[in-house]
RNA sequence: GGAGGUGUGGCCGAGUGGACAAUGGCAGCAGACUGUAAAUCUGCCGGCGUAAGCCUACGAUGGUUCGAAUCCAUCCGCCUCCA
């Protein structure tokens, strides 16, 4: 979008708010969730927020479809319904598979396509741009603007980005994913954790670079005269960058090296200040387990060091002390322990 | 309308009266190795408790029993087949 943007087309940026209560039966082989309004307008404010640290916000028009889909009313859902049938429904894959293994098809998912077709119709679009899980419904937009006498929009779609589990599309819920307003350091270290296959995929969806640059790279790294970790953090130093600007993702970088590298401490480090109590219960009430019982796991596997020294004594009780303790968790996890 | 099946920890999935906080797999966490990659090996993997133990948890509620994820009753959800 940002690239259509930059050659001067005027970008529209579309909250499903109407769709989104319906819910996207979309990849999932299963009936997904239905929100309320008030969910998906809550969802849309992040969006909107997120969105602009991409797109040019002057040149974008945010839209919602509740706008017409609303007003649609019963007999104007019954109508668009007419318009379609079952057979041409069936087309699509994922319906396909369910109805022939016996899975359930709730009737509004068949409705899905149809409503975010129409959106299509309403905004006149020439060009629509959607992931790769959505070309379904993108085509039968083109259907019903040309059922209207309307010249079908151009599809355009690009693959699925997979998360940083390597396997799964990115994905809020399951975890794998960056999010926009994630602090600089979590852009960088995420980036860097993310198996070396999926750099490429990255670097083709995600950066600028060509395909042609893409493979030299890739051969150079296959031929060992480059280290995949160097080009790894020049994406993940990009990435930062793009979110948060160059300051930032040196900064990134270099405590990325600091901490991981040289097996150093970050620059910053939260401070917590506490009564003393046995080691366990600081870690627990000082957030950096999730409870008791996995903070005297962690000290008795040696995850935990204290000024540098790891201990494995989970009773053991720090005096109060005016320097605050250097506690680490874990590889990634610290803090500055202030004992009272 | 009729017949049948099923509901277990984040997910999948065993368990069919006690030894079950519940086999196994996946995911996750930690340690070793390393490039915070992959692969591999090891340990952990409900909560509270330094322990004994206690609490919560097998769709919900009630019951039988010394004892229930397991048996019974009612209810709820989901699925299949026939009409």
């Amino acid at each position: 979008m940002r690239q259509f943007q930059q050659l001067g087309h005027r970008v529209i940026f579309l909250i499903g708010d109407f769709t989104g209560m319906i819910g996207d039966p979309t990849g999932k082989k299963t009936t997904r969730p239905q929100l309320t309004h008030e969910q998906v307008l809550a969802n849309a404010a992040t969006y909107q927020r997120q969105v602009f640290k991409v797109l040019d916000s002057e040149k974008t028009v945010v839209d919602f479809n509740d706008r017409w889909l609303g007003k649609l009313g019963a007999d104007g859902i019954v109508r668009l319904a007419g318009s379609y049938t079952l057979a041409r429904m069936m087309e699509r894959d994922d319906f396909r598979k369910r109805y022939k293994n016996n899975e359930p098809i709730a009737l509004h998912e068949l409705l899905y396509p149809l409503v975010q077709g129409y959106d299509s119709v309403a905004l006149e679009a020439d060009v629509e741009l959607g992931g790769h899980d959505q070309i379904f419904n993108l085509l039968v937009g083109r259907n019903l603007m040309r059922d209207r006498g309307m010249e079908p929009q151009v599809v355009l779609t690009v693959p699925l980005l997979v998360g940083t589990d390597g396997s799964e599309k990115m994905s809020k819920s399951l975890g794998n994913a960056i999010a926009f307003e994630d602090p600089p350091r979590e852009i960088y270290g995420k980036t860097m954790s993310v198996p070396d296959e999926l750099m490429w995929d990255w670097y083709l969806l995600l950066t600028d670079l060509s395909e042609d640059e893409l493979a030299t790279n890739k051969n150079r790294c296959e031929a060992g005269e480059l280290h995949p970790k160097r080009l790894k953090q020049a994406l993940a130093h990009q990435l930062t960058a793009n979110l948060h600007g160059e300051e930032a993702a040196n900064q990134a970088q270099h405590e990325f090296e600091a901490v991981f590298a040289q097996r150093g401490v970050p620059d910053e480090i939260p401070e917590v200040e506490l009564t003393s109590a046995p080691l366990a219960k600081l870690l627990a009430t000082a957030d950096l387990a999730k409870s008791n019982g996995e903070a005297r796991r962690l000290i008795q596997q040696g995850a935990v060091s204290i000024d540098g020294e790891k201990t494995r004594e989970p009773f053991l009780e720090l005096p109060p002390r005016e320097e605050p303790y250097l506690l680490k968790v874990g590889k990634r996890r610290f803090a500055q322990l202030k004992i009272r």
